[in-house]
DNA sequence: TTTACAAATTATCTTTTGTTAACGTTTTCC
DNA sequence: GGAAAACGTTAACAAAAGATAATTTGTAAA
């Protein structure tokens, strides 16, 4: 039984300032332009605020959802359903990382995948015909989409080098390595899954490196 | 024993008009906007035409290339060679498609991947910064660069997918049925490097579908 | 604390894959 | 044309993964 989410509401400048981490958010995407809190503020204006109990959706499949999000804290699997009913879960978003339903933005299509909080989560969101207008005219503004854009092709690429390169054992190793808090945070049949293995094969490996540490 | 390519060349525009496809390169990209010949003409000014020889590199490993390329006519791989000796085939790329070191761009290092060509092909290619210059001041060509951005966006993400959500038997038929024509042109070992196993997989796969099908 | 449910591990068995090597076929290059 | 190299297939064996079910562990609700 999934229970319903809290509606989305307007917060002010001050109160958004508190918990946004304009520094880091420039750290993790390689933001080096002189990037302020007043560039921010434009978008902060037409974004709105919501909150998301532990295991509410923020998409679900058949929607067609075409926000961009932005997460503060909290946590977001996308997952879809296979033909034999099995939840199989793609990715894991985490606070100040974006997503958005690739099915919606590229293809204009409803989305296949539900995007579910492992947390109870607090992001904000604005839909991206709202966000372009701003962008066409904030040049500034426009520039930090480019990095974002750079940080998420290169984290695509990253992966798909992964399950070319990498055996689902290296794979795993890379994955705690890069995310020991994830580790620990999300169950583990979920990173099976986002590692292109069963719960069951994941469990295994486990075993089998643990076996080797001694 | 590697062969050297032949250098790099002018064309005149009528030349390149000839075998440049417009309209196809519209359709695989989706490109709607009115583009015409003369809107690519200032990239193709800047651009250097090069034939390469049936398995010389475009590319090799330890290179800096910031170099974007686009294929007329020919194949070409990337390919790494693992700390066995293994060389393992990452990516094919066709005619009609742009491909460039994504560790030269995205993080200003040398490649680790080589990129040799399966055919003899012909291809153009520019100094991404030259690029950048030539798409600041040419907002209609500067449009016609998202539409490409997005169509490899969507084909990593799909990749992506399809990693997690199918078996390799089930990656193979997807592959032959977005490129039979590649099934034929490439040979089977680089095919199973990128759908993520081994030649000798691959070929069991292609026994089992055979069986299946009777 | 007890109960109930979900998650992780373990066990068993089957299927698939990796690895290495052999074999026949095709291609490449003198 | 003929030797050498490259390719695809097949075989044999070991290792790993998928599927299913049972068991244990952990967590949350009553």
């Amino acid at each position: 039984m999934k229970k319903s989410n809290l509606s989305p509401f307007s917060l002010s400048f001050k109160d958004v300032e508190s918990f946004f981490n304009l520094d880091k958010i420039k750290q993790l995407y390689g933001i080096h332009k002189n990037l302020t809190w007043e560039d921010i503020k434009i978008l902060v204006k037409i974004a709105k605020f919501r909150r998301y109990r532990n295991k509410s959706y923020v998409i679900e499949a058949g929607e067609k959802n075409t926000n961009v999000f932005f997460i503060f804290k909290g946590l977001v699997r996308s997952y879809k359903v296979n033909e034999k009913g099995d939840e199989i879960t793609v990715s894991l978003y985490r606070e100040n990382q974006f997503f958005l339903s690739a099915e919606c933005h590229l293809y204009q299509n409803k989305s296949s995948f539900y995007f579910e909080c492992l947390e109870p989560t607090f992001a904000c969101f604005a839909d991206v015909t709202k966000i372009q207008e701003i962008l066409s005219r904030d040049k500034k503004v426009d520039e930090t989409r480019e990095f974002v854009s750079l940080k998420i092709f290169q984290q695509n690429y990253e992966r798909i080098n992964s399950f070319v390169l990498l055996t689902p054992e290296e794979r795993y190793l890379d994955f705690v390595e890069k995310n020991p808090d994830l580790n620990q945070r999300v169950p583990n049949k979920y990173i099976a899954n986002v590692l292109g293995v069963t719960p069951v094969s994941l469990s295994r490996i486990r075993k089998r490196l643990a076996m080797k540490k001694e």
